[in-house]
DNA sequence: CTAACCTCCTGTTCGC
DNA sequence: TGCGAACAGGAGGTTA
């Protein structure tokens, strides 16, 4: 499941290696969630300027515009030359002089979307709203600690909803509340301040080491280059239902919340 | 305004 | 062994 991580290290695989690439043929697949929002030949004499990152949105910055590509809950990229014949997943391919660039995607959760630019309306729509980025300046511990207060939310569902700050997915969220010794059910509000430098650190921490490790590959994802993570591997406690703890040795429990598991350690984590 | 719920999709896992 | 049901989840849209 990219979550920020993942989307980064897709970015950090794919910048150099598509930066200056023009574009020469775009070819669809199966509907994504959104339409690409031009035709696919409007992209052609375009050329790729810049890769940047907005929570989990690729940004791509062409000469004429901007194409947004999100990668949902199964999409990755992959970008070079002799790719395999695409396959009945592959749902968006760009060949440009560097390379092709294909997003395979089982479950289409994923977009790809071409806007004017970041004042277009579509991408207004999709942009505006977006919390802090977690590994700028900009996500400082008194700007998150008021954000906190703000919400009677329990913390997992507010990391979730992205509107304080982005790219927290399940994953990362039950990691980073692990780490900062919160249950997920605590409201936002009740987070005082020592655990809350200590969740807003975690964030920093455990997102930042993610990107090191190359992300979560937890199906299929991989980086542009395809290489697959390896984060996946060293979960506190995601995925690890009624494993002992590491710390304590305590079992791992597992509740639902907003249709979502979240996974903790009853002794570790306060409420 | 907030927050809970719904929806999209398909590969994998589970229960009988 | 087979097969339908349940599950996984990012996040915008809808409803309360």
């Amino acid at each position: 499941m990219p979550e920020l991580p993942e989307v980064e290290v897709t970015r950090l695989s794919l910048a150099e290696p598509i930066r200056g690439a023009r574009i020469e043929a775009v070819a669809l697949g199966k509907p994504l969630r959104w339409p690409l929002g031009c035709a696919p030949q409007d992209l052609v004499g375009q050329e790729v300027v810049g890769l940047r990152r907005r929570g989990k949105y690729l940004l791509a910055d062409t000469s004429v515009g901007l194409l947004l590509v999100h990668l949902g809950m199964s999409g990755s990229l992959r970008f070079g030359g002799g790719l395999p014949p695409a396959g009945v997943h592959d749902h968006f391919e760009m060949l440009t002089t560097r390379g092709t660039l294909r997003l395979h995607d089982p479950r289409r959760f994923g977009a790809v979307v071409y806007v004017h630019g970041e004042q277009d309306p579509v991408a207004m729509k999709l942009l505006d709203g977006l919390g802090m980025e977690p590994l700028s300046d900009e996500f400082s511990l008194t700007a998150f600690q008021t954000g906190l207060k703000k919400s009677r939310m329990p913390i997992k569902q507010l990391l979730l909803a992205g509107r304080l700050v982005v790219g927290v997915g399940n994953i990362y969220a039950s990691e980073v509340l692990f780490m900062a010794g919160i249950r997920p059910t605590t409201s936002a509000a009740r987070i005082g301040p020592v655990r809350a430098q200590k969740l807003h650190a975690a964030i920093r921490t455990v997102l930042a080491r993610a990107v090191s490790m190359g992300g979560s590959t937890l199906r299929d994802f991989s980086s542009a280059e395809g290489v697959a993570g390896h984060f996946q591997n060293q979960t506190s406690v995601y995925g690890r239902d009624g494993a002992p703890c590491h710390v304590c040795g305590t079992p791992i429990k597992v509740l639902r919340q907003g249709q979502r598991s979240s996974y903790f350690c009853p002794a570790c984590q306060r409420p």
